[in-house]
RNA sequence: UGGGGCGUCGUCUAAUGGCAGGACACCAGAUUCUGGUUCUGGUUGUUGGGGUUCGAAUCCCUGCGCCCCAGCCA
């Protein structure tokens, strides 16, 4: 194997040995045909990448095509949503198709099936079909309608076509097998009577193809040589091959490769579509949600997840990736380019007592120590300030470093604070601490060198802004929410978290919809879209690994 | 059960007859004006059995386990 040959994946390899073969002139042509029903999640972000990038490294095309066959369940909607979000994962389709712009010459095609003798009008119910097609060990029955002559089949086919018959009373069946062992082959089910308006095609049609009949027409029509597709159509492959070579027609190459699942996340859309649909969540953009436009609200960068699909790899097994791994590569993205910003989530008013009154000045503080372009800012600092709520503790445990009575911190760019007071109200809890700061620290450092073990990130309560904030968590509480018998059993009842009394920078007014940004010591955050000139939301996106929350769990 | 597919650290994934490697996770330490970042070190794996071979994750035989299929959904 040459060096060229190392690390690539399966679906490479395949394309390379095609390439060395000529097997289809050298040329390179994929798809992504989602069926307009529901929201894209991470799920298809991989099949996107997958095919867009297997296309882009042949110096191939890939369509976007809208596998809109079942007029039921599809609705304009989510075509407009699914474009949006190809779009924002940063992805160029070349053409942009319908499987419905094909219905006319799939029409012709089944004529010719009916023609060849390969197709026949079947007049079971649903039902009766179910009851004659076996099972796993059975062979199935063949139907009554099964040796209808050619013309007969044709007069039904166009009748059904026409409008003559109602819903369910007829199919179109592929003349096959009824005894194969591979239940696709037992006279699949082609066309079925559908009297319902098409978002494209309108009442033009009474009859729709099924999935299998259309996809391979599709794909054949458009000259796709490789159709990458999950797992699970495997098995219609041979059905996939039969049609294509009964009509004689341009073959493309369906090629299998395991779909993407995710920890602690589901990726059905029927579950999906439950969780909006029973109000479990804020709509399908609610930033729990797997979909793009929920990651996409939630912060989560496209170039981060592309990176993740990288990592994730193509192949034929069954996997579940961890949410980890997805925050490990969030982060890296995040800590590169997001500017750092303060913002206090659960205040603790802190008055610094030798600090003049009403005097307020502007210290200097870094936007990204991670990048040199990022420059810096002024943050205003005064008498009376606000730090986090978990950064003191009266009677802190021997690893806690941070605030403590008696005890000096630094306070982020500004200046070292020693705790003097604690204040508490008549229930005994902390409302204030009164603290001296040494003005000879300013900036944050001492000039005699002495230490402290801490640094508190902190917002000014004179200039402070007040924001709204969401803390977000994985939606269920369980790794594999799929395998329980009810899935909304395991939802997590701290998925979302929302503080109303945050304290932020004044900076942060002026924060960009949908930006990243890091709070130090929290985590990244950006503004959520529902803000107003009067009222901020910051989402946060993912919290900063943290050490300390770690060995507080292993005191308990 | 008939058919189709798949088994490599906890999780993903390399190695395709020649030293089982990487990432995440986990553990320990160093650095640090973010308990962040960065850096260093560590634990952990070829589904069982047999065979071929100087040599097997890889080839052969034979078990075992897991996933998918009985929509007029895709």
């Amino acid at each position: 194997m040459t060096e060229q040959n190392r690390n690539r994946h399966f679906i490479q390899r395949i394309i390379d040995e095609d390439n060395l073969t000529g097997k289809f002139d050298n040329k390179v042509q994929t798809r992504f045909p989602p069926e307009p029903n529901g929201y894209l999640h991470i799920g298809h972000a991989k099949a996107i990448c997958v095919v867009f990038g297997i296309a882009e490294e042949y110096g191939g095309k890939c369509n976007l095509r809208f596998d809109d066959t079942n007029p039921i369940a599809e609705e304009e909607e989510y075509v407009k949503a699914i474009k949006e979000d190809v779009r924002w994962l940063g992805f160029n389709w070349d053409k942009l198709c319908f499987a419905s712009d094909y219905f006319q010459q799939m029409y012709d095609y089944a004529v010719q099936l009916i023609k060849q003798g390969d197709a026949y009008v079947c007049d079971l119910t649903a039902d009766e079909i179910r009851n004659t097609r076996g099972s796993l060990k059975e062979p199935g029955k063949e139907s009554p309608f099964r040796n209808r002559s050619v013309d007969e089949n044709l007069d039904y086919f166009k009748r059904m076509a026409k409008g003559e018959f109602p819903d369910g009373s007829r199919t179109l069946r592929g003349k096959i097998d009824m005894a194969h062992p591979n239940l696709n082959m037992r006279d699949p089910v082609m066309y079925r009577i559908l009297h319902a308006e098409h978002h494209n095609t309108g009442k033009q049609w009474c009859i729709y193809p099924m999935y299998d009949w259309a996809h391979g027409l599709e794909d054949s029509i458009e000259g796709v040589t490789h159709s990458l597709c999950s797992l699970e159509f495997e098995d219609h492959r041979p059905l996939y091959d039969w049609f294509l070579d009964r009509l004689g027609v341009f073959h493309p190459q369906q090629i299998e490769f395991a779909r993407l699942n995710l920890s602690y996340t589901i990726m059905s859309k029927r579950k999906l579509k439950k969780l909006v649909d029973g109000d479990y969540v804020n709509g399908w953009d609610d930033p729990r949600m797997p979909t793009l436009s929920g990651m996409r609200r939630r912060g989560f960068t496209p170039e981060s997840i592309r990176k993740f699909m990288d990592e994730v790899g193509v192949a034929k097994r069954d996997n579940v990736m961890e949410i980890t791994k997805l925050e490990s590569i969030l982060r890296s993205d995040l800590n590169k380019h997001s500017q750092r910003r303060m913002a206090v989530l659960n205040p603790l008013k802190v008055i610094i007592t030798n600090y003049p009154e009403g005097h307020i000045e502007e210290l200097e503080a870094i936007n990204n120590p991670e990048d040199d372009q990022a420059g810096s800012r002024q943050i205003p600092f005064s008498k009376e300030i606000f730090i986090e709520r978990g950064d003191f503790m009266e009677d802190p445990p021997k690893k806690f470093f941070r605030l403590a009575p008696g005890r000096e911190v630094r306070l982020r760019y500004a200046y070292f604070i020693q705790c003097n007071d604690v204040i508490k109200d008549d229930n005994g809890n902390v409302i204030e601490l009164h603290c001296t700061y040494d003005p000879e620290t300013k900036g944050g450092s001492a000039q005699d060198g002495r230490k402290v073990k801490a640094t508190l990130h902190w917002v000014s309560a004179e200039k402070a802004i007040h924001a709204e904030v969401r803390l977000y968590d994985r939606l269920f509480a369980k790794p594999n929410p799929d395998s329980e018998e009810n899935f909304l059993d395991v939802l997590n009842p701290d998925s979302l978290t929302i503080l109303k009394n945050c304290k932020c920078e004044p900076n942060l007014q002026n924060a960009e919809i949908g930006k990243q940004i890091q709070f130090e010591r929290l985590g990244y955050f950006c503004k959520d879209p529902d803000s107003s000139n009067d009222q901020l939301f910051f989402n946060r996106t993912v919290p900063l690994r943290d050490t300390w929350a770690k060995i507080e769990k292993q005191f308990k």
